[in-house]
DNA sequence: CTGTTAGCGCTTTCAG
DNA sequence: CTGAAAGCGCTAACAG
């Protein structure tokens, strides 16, 4: 009752050696392609590795190499293209480096640290997302103990990190609305949250101080669906007005304009409305969605990348690694509608 | 140069036993919230193991308890929202039964067989998908050594599976098309790349049949965006004609909807348009989408208890285990618009 | 309640 | 080219 019928268990290396007729140290050569065996032993070696269906234990080939040949990965959760695409940059990266990955989703844990420690127990090092709500002096512990790298979190100078521009682009987008002429603009999405809304914020600040224009306070909501609905209900009731909607996501985006539409509001017309992600949706929609793309699959391949270096030691600096992201216009900004970019 | 700057590695259940000051059985216990332990021994345990940093080797532990406390999940990647669903449901059930989990894709593996083979070596059980396109045999030979569960794939009577419903919904689906009086109803993708498209099919045979009426042939293409873009050109083009599409996907039917609407024809005016799976943009688009949902978070979620099951002996049947789907009703297929469900 | 002592299955010198 | 043997770090009897 406590194995079950796991088939042909229990064959070890021993066993194998013993049908080949050989001793364990030549079959473990063989089986890591080592250094010169006979052909006639490597031959007799994995013939009968096959016929007993020899699956090694990676657990004791760890302890004796002392090396877990894996990558932990923290991400908050899955819905939306973001950590998607993310994942299988990494993981895509780790296994041409020859690493399995590891996953862990934050959401719903409910001890969130000690699922991390459990992780970091299995792995030769660990990438998570700034936005996994993992408490700084944790990632500090870790960091202590095996290599971490930080995606898209609040660079610190200990750590290694690697992010997607967005002050930049937040800027570029908020002026380009700007320059339709649109007066009140508002930004959608909670600074405090995480880094990469505090730095969209931070762009769209700048962008209306280079227009010597005063920037709204941010309206600090969820960056979620219902989010949006309840946001734009709000517009509808009359709470508050605007005639332009810088959103920190697609989704969000995506959730106001549909339901102020509903509703009876333009768009671009009555609002210019813009987000951030360019999930598929935002050029099913219509109007078809202005936002900024993010190479998110190279940004989880750098990650992987990093902790590699890291982990076997190649030198690098930490300087954080940002890379570019870009402005994708389409029409829900007040540009006419032209041939679908992407 | 080989193993970098790892800060406090080297810590060992034996250093925390000396800074403890007591034996390496009695750190292992307090560290397993093992029986009976004086309340000072286990104090000066974890203040030992904290100001170390002890970070345990779960490779060493899973040598000595014969168990990797590890569920492997092989996906074929991860694009669109059914993927990440299901990886969400499997992770957060595996997080529950305590087991980590180790993911890989098999999208863009040189050598897939290989890959599998290497995962298996570090898990104590294998969930895979019936799409990532693992050999038959291979199967096979894993399932000898290992359980394996198999996921929307082509039940066998050896290995556990577990689906979602397709051909009872296929039938609903296109009769509730049939019944919007259209005559010339197309089927798009190949029942060929899969056990789920091939079942959706053969749900669209049999309401065919049952309204007397016979099936077209399936229209044989990939389930992705661009596939369903070229198809609707050959449609503008006039190369087939048809009055209403049953897409094996959502993702084909916006694509299609989204080209025909751009050449100029109307949906479901001229042609109705359903798919599956209901992804978010479903909702999003003019018309609604009509689509089949699946629970794919639960499904997810049951593989790997029923791995678990597995692995632990647990005693279960090999009876497939298959779970409902439902229609959601939009307007593509030819219903007036009404509150948006979902 | 605590310490001693065998392994767990594999890699890797070190001799031959 | 091959075998013997010493661990890798941890758990789990088994004695105290």
């Amino acid at each position: 009752m406590a194995t079950g019928q796991t088939p042909t268990s229990g064959t070890t290396i021993y066993s194998v050696a013993e049908r080949a007729g050989v001793s364990i140290a030549s079959v473990s050569r063989v089986l890591q392609g080592s250094t010169a065996v006979s052909e006639k032993t490597r031959r007799r070696v994995l013939e009968a590795a096959d016929e007993l269906r020899y699956v090694p234990l990676a657990a004791a080939r760890s302890l004796a190499v002392r090396h877990h040949e894996a990558h932990g990965l923290v991400l908050p959760e899955l819905s939306g293209p973001y950590y998607s695409e993310l994942l299988m940059g990494f993981e895509s990266r780790a296994a041409e480096l020859g690493q399995s990955v590891v996953l862990m989703l934050a959401e719903g844990k409910h001890d969130l640290v000690r699922a991390v420690r459990k992780l970091a127990t299995r792995v030769d090092g660990l990438a998570m997302l700034g936005s996994a709500a993992i408490p700084e002096d944790t990632v500090t512990a870790l960091h202590g103990s095996k290599p971490v790298v930080l995606i898209a979190g609040d660079p610190r100078p200990d750590v290694d990190s690697v992010t997607s521009e967005n002050t930049g682009s937040a800027a570029e987008i908020t002026s380009h609305v700007l320059r339709h002429g649109r007066t009140q603009v508002l930004f959608l999405g909670d600074p405090a949250s995480g880094p990469d809304v505090r730095d969209r914020y931070a762009g769209f600040v700048a962008a209306h101080e280079s227009a010597r224009r005063v920037a709204a306070e941010p309206v600090r909501i969820p960056l979620r669906e219902r989010d949006g609905t309840a946001f734009a209900e709000r517009m509808l009731a009359g709470d508050l007005s605007a005639d332009a909607l810088v959103c920190a996501n697609d989704e969000l985006a995506l959730a106001v304009m549909k339901r102020l539409r509903e509703g009876g509001r333009t768009v671009p017309g009555d609002l210019a409305i813009v987000g951030w992600d360019d999930v598929m949706t935002a050029r099913y929609v219509e109007p078809g969605l202005t936002t900024v793309r993010q190479p998110v699959r190279e940004l989880g391949a750098i990650a992987s990348d990093r902790l590699h270096q890291r982990i076997t030691g190649a030198v690098v600096g930490v300087e954080p690694q940002v890379i570019p992201t870009s402005v994708v216009i389409r029409s829900s900004c007040g540009c006419p509608p032209r041939a679908d970019p992407g």
